[in-house]
DNA sequence: CGGGCTGGTGAAAGATTTTTCAAGCATAGA
DNA sequence: TCTATGCTTGAAAAATCTTTCACCAGCCCG
């Protein structure tokens, strides 16, 4: 009898009834065909709502039990680096060559991170960069109320493209916690080194690079240098400029600053058109990086030699590689241990 | 102080296997025959790690949206008893007949609630309560570190069954967050007045009395009083004692005090002879509490007609009952006011 | 040393979930 | 008014997950 009534309109009631159904499903266990016949429904229906909560992310499932092999990374990376905090999480793609970074992965565990942070409420002002992976997490943070926390951005990001625009890590972070959030509407790099200086002369863009310069947590990614970075890929840095640098050595990008494979700062003229935190404003801080995948390996060392991090974040291949393990397949114990009775049948 | 009860559910690199193919298939999306394929095993084995994994509680599912309906009902609570916070989560449970109280739900949302004070350390102290309800409610927190927060236990809890031991309220919550927890080893209601005397003289009994009196935030149940009570099952109670509430007026019970329909307390002998936090002590103070079935709506509207509660956790239908068309006082002199009237289909 | 018990294993049957595909219905534009 | 388009619907097929059942190995006890 409920469920007629509300047969016309579906946007607000169905989200709803999408919740219902997947608390009923996934919460309660129940099969589908039981949810349907709770809520009046045919199974078709109650798995399109429940597909559609999934899909929507409403659905938020975390593993709560550590994987030995990644404890023991975390404890190598922690000594070796001298973080204050390390995770390493098991790889979700597939394959021997894992595609591109492990978006997925990090973005949980980015997620739950952040989502700490802001329950914890320790740091009343959190600096967040760029990135796809630190999109990802935002996008695994659950819908909460940030308390007293604002947010701000630690570098200009507007770009020419449309997808992927780095705009939305702080914009979406502000949309789902309902916080404050200051963003830099001018570009990461400056096309000159005069516009760099008109642009952060700017009332609006100088209070919030004041703002930055006193985030008490700053989030942030890491970049590759290479012709295939996203920092390339995204327009924001030309690969005539990417090539350059990476021949001056340079290995990996933090906040707009390029280190080399020792971790030692790349000095360019780009940094003197960069529209981000200065380099000095880095020491000390609590910088907390997440990042993963084969091709950032270099870059996320050449950022732990610097010793600027106080935290990382970042898949079980990476990991592995950083402490240089042999790749370990993810294969562990029992597959090699045992002498298995192969499987002919 | 917290046992590490690591019973050796399963072997070490078991648990991690187990853990590494939930994370796999639930965060990753994989399916059982790729986790297998992954880890080198069998789909079978990959299948029955995965279920391990879920029995065991490695999984935690949340569903992070809003359903209407029960929205609603938290603001009509919150509005006409004057809570501070309320959750109402739909019932899980099938049938109108409703087994008994909806523990994994309410354990569900209070772990969650848990979760959050932990992780927001506002509370360096909480006092927690019985019940199998807040055992539901721990069993679904996440192990996690509690940071400077301490528990204490309201009131005491030997009891001679051995099952449903109230004690594991506070006992497992100090083992899975890690935190000190200081338990009241004294039975729940002592034979005599003077039993009670010499009880709370102890020198432990005493220190931890007063620790109890100085939580800012108290987690606690709620109980019926009818013959089919946890109190009485537990053994804590005598049928006969809950009878003579009863009779006396006694709807619902909470931290050891009894209060009628309207919510004013009910004077009885027992009283005196409980350990627990004097009546006065309840005033003014931040009292959480989740609490739900049929069973419990007429304690839980007692509860919640003292005013003494700043926060309800509690599930749908109960909510709706709350709520529901419900004429103050009505006193049935025979215990036949079940309001089990619930729209079938 | 054998019996009975426990716990893990795999094949196959049984359920459930997910995809596929064709059809229905409403809306917007011609 | 008619038609195209887009979105939802339901039945059935395909894939996947879960249970069942029989079996085997190790182990304690008699």
């Amino acid at each position: 009898m409920a469920a007629k009534a509300n047969a016309g309109l579906m946007a607000e009631g169905d989200a709803s009834m999408a919740t219902r159904a997947a608390w009923l499903h996934f919460a309660g266990g129940l099969t589908q065909a039981e949810v349907a016949k709770r809520l009046g429904l045919t199974s078709l229906k109650a798995h399109r709502l429940i597909a559609r909560a999934s899909r929507e992310g409403l659905v938020k499932v975390y593993i709560d039990g550590e994987v030995s092999e990644c404890v023991a990374l975390e404890d190598r990376l922690s000594a070796t680096y001298g973080l204050g905090f390390c995770q390493v999480v098991p790889d979700l793609e597939g394959g021997p060559e894992a595609a591109g970074p492990p978006f997925k992965a990090l973005g949980m565990a980015g997620g739950q991170f952040l989502r700490r942070a802001l329950e914890a409420g320790d740091d009343a002002l959190i600096g967040v960069g760029h990135g796809r992976t630190l999109a990802a997490a935002v996008e695994h943070l659950p819908r909460m109320a940030a308390g007293a926390t604002r947010f701000v951005s630690l570098l200009g990001g507007l770009t020419r493209k449309f997808a992927a625009t780095p705009y939305d890590v702080i914009h979406r972070l502000a949309e789902r916690t309902g916080a404050e959030a200051y963003v830099l509407p001018v570009p990461f790099f400056a096309n000159s080194v005069e516009d760099r200086a008109v642009l952060t002369a700017q009332r609006g863009v100088k209070d919030v690079f004041d703002l930055a310069a006193r985030a008490s947590l700053l989030f942030v990614g890491i970049g590759a240098v290479q012709s295939g970075a996203s920092l390339v890929a995204t327009g924001m840095i030309e690969p005539a400029e990417i090539a350059a640098l990476e021949a001056a050595g340079a290995r990996g990008e933090l906040l707009g600053h390029f280190f080399d494979a020792d971790g030692a700062q790349v000095p360019t003229g780009l940094s003197r058109r960069t529209l981000s935190l200065p380099r000095a404003a880095l020491r000390d801080r609590k910088i907390v990086a997440v990042a993963g995948g084969t091709a950032k390996v270099e870059a996320i060392r050449a950022i732990l030699r610097s010793r600027l991090l106080h935290g990382l974040i970042t898949d079980e291949r990476s990991a592995s590689a950083l402490v240089g393990a042999s790749p370990a397949r993810a294969t562990p114990g029992n597959g090699k241990a045992k002498p298995r009775k192969s499987g002919k049948r």
